[in-house]
DNA sequence: CGATTGACGTACG
DNA sequence: TCGTACGCCAATC
């Protein structure tokens, strides 16, 4: 089903529909919310692939479209990708931009920034 | 085609 | 409660 993928169609034919999803789901996190590894991988229907998700955004700075993955994090909230930027400066600074706190590489009020793709992409 | 990896998550000690 | 081990699926080497 492609009830994700509106946006898309870029020059994404190099990404497996994995990825593509990975991609569509993370574009779609609005600013100054957050989610994590395993909400996008559930979304995604394989919940035990999360690890894939963290995955895909190593391709994620290659792609074409600007790819928010400042705004995927841990289930526990944590900076764990924050390496994986320019400097490992930039995740927090753009969260932090977003209006999202974190100290010590840790979002505060995490649960409260949480972006449900599950619910907000209403998913059935 | 087989082995390794990987920005996670859960289980177990 | 904290630290370590294992599993999961898909992509890459």
């Amino acid at each position: 089903m492609d009830s994700i993928s509106p946006l898309l169609r870029r020059g994404l034919g190099v990404a497996s529909s994995f990825y593509e999803k990975v991609y569509e789901v993370t574009r779609l996190i609005p600013a100054g919310k957050v989610t994590s590894y395993g909400a996008i991988a559930a979304f995604l229907g394989t919940a035990q692939s999360s690890r894939m998700v963290g995955w895909a955004m190593n391709n994620a700075h290659v792609q074409d479209t600007y790819v928010p993955a400042h705004r995927v994090v841990n289930r526990n909230g944590l900076l764990t990708g924050k390496h994986h930027f320019g400097s490992p400066a930039i995740m927090q600074e753009l969260l932090e931009a977003e209006g999202i706190q974190v100290t010590d590489d840790q979002i505060i009020d995490f649960e409260k920034h949480f972006w449900n793709p599950m619910i907000e992409l209403a998913m059935e």
